[in-house]
DNA sequence: GCTGAAATCGCCTAACG
DNA sequence: CGTTAGGCGATTTCAGC
């Protein structure tokens, strides 16, 4: 592996498969103006080299059932290290628990979670989250509506940003 | 398409599907236990019927150099339908926001946003963000570190739920 | 070193039972 | 849903820049 640096069309590459990650090697190629093989090379060297961590289909939550999503923020009562994974390693178990973020200020974790319905998540809420050790404050917020909902990395920041360092 | 009701094969392609969104469908269909062909049509019924909306290659936002995550907490000044529709279309617009939510309680939305520095994000949040119109209230706070990050659908949380009503 | 061309292999994807 | 079968893509090999 090189020194990690990227040329335009590894970036291309990773925008694209951003984008469309099941799109046949040949048509990338195609997109991004080499031929097949060498393209398919810079694909598995971006994955190793982590660049791309996996490929996902993107399933609709509701259409499966998960009707309530929310938001809640959660403060801990003590902030030592071996305190706040214990509390990362609980997260990571419970599968109503999508994300889990730590965060500066008063709050202390973020978690994005998602339930069937709201007795559900209730009972989660109540049962499991706010009786978990050391946990000493949830506030949730239910989710109304997404208004965006796109995880991907904006490649044109960085593509505007390269432009202006050259 | 049917009445919209999934089998378990179904719900084994969604779930594979979304672990692993390159799976070749000979291997899918493999792993779900039947042959290639059937396998496929499964999967053209279910992108048409929007149970998947799209294949993404997971990007891996530091090593592009968005080394800065934030969490913005929104409080606008009118919530009348109109004001809430411009406001959202504002943060589609807006490369550094990368998911909007419209939250009920005293915030009205969560914004998750991105920025390859400090300053990136801080020239945004005062000169657009803040200076939107219709904005009242704004309140950051910077993510630490992810414990938990998989925006996917809990199969697990499904399966256990339908064997409970079987 | 890199890319591209050719060839092989395996998969995709119709058509049919 | 499975089987068959033809065409296309994936992937290795090898030559050229």
């Amino acid at each position: 592996m090189s020194g990690g640096k990227l040329d335009p069309i590894d970036r291309h590459i990773l925008s694209e498969l951003q984008a469309d990650g099941r799109m046949t090697n040949v048509e990338l190629a195609r997109r991004v103006g080499i031929s097949a093989p060498p393209c398919l090379r810079r694909v598995r060297t971006l994955e190793e080299a982590g660049y791309i961590r996996g490929y996902h289909a993107e399933v609709d939550p509701r259409k499966l059932g998960f009707e309530v999503q929310v938001f809640a923020m959660v403060g801990l009562n003590s902030q030592a290290e071996s305190d706040l994974s214990a509390f990362e390693q609980q997260c990571r178990e419970w599968p109503l628990v999508r994300e889990c973020h730590m965060l500066n200020g008063e709050i202390d974790f973020i978690l994005k979670c998602v339930a069937p319905d709201l007795s559900t998540f209730q009972s989660f809420l109540t049962g499991q989250l706010t009786a978990a050790p050391n946990v000493a404050s949830v506030k949730t917020s239910l989710v109304i509506r997404d208004a965006k909902n796109e995880p991907a990395v904006p490649f044109e920041v960085l593509e505007e940003r390269l432009s202006r360092l050259a």
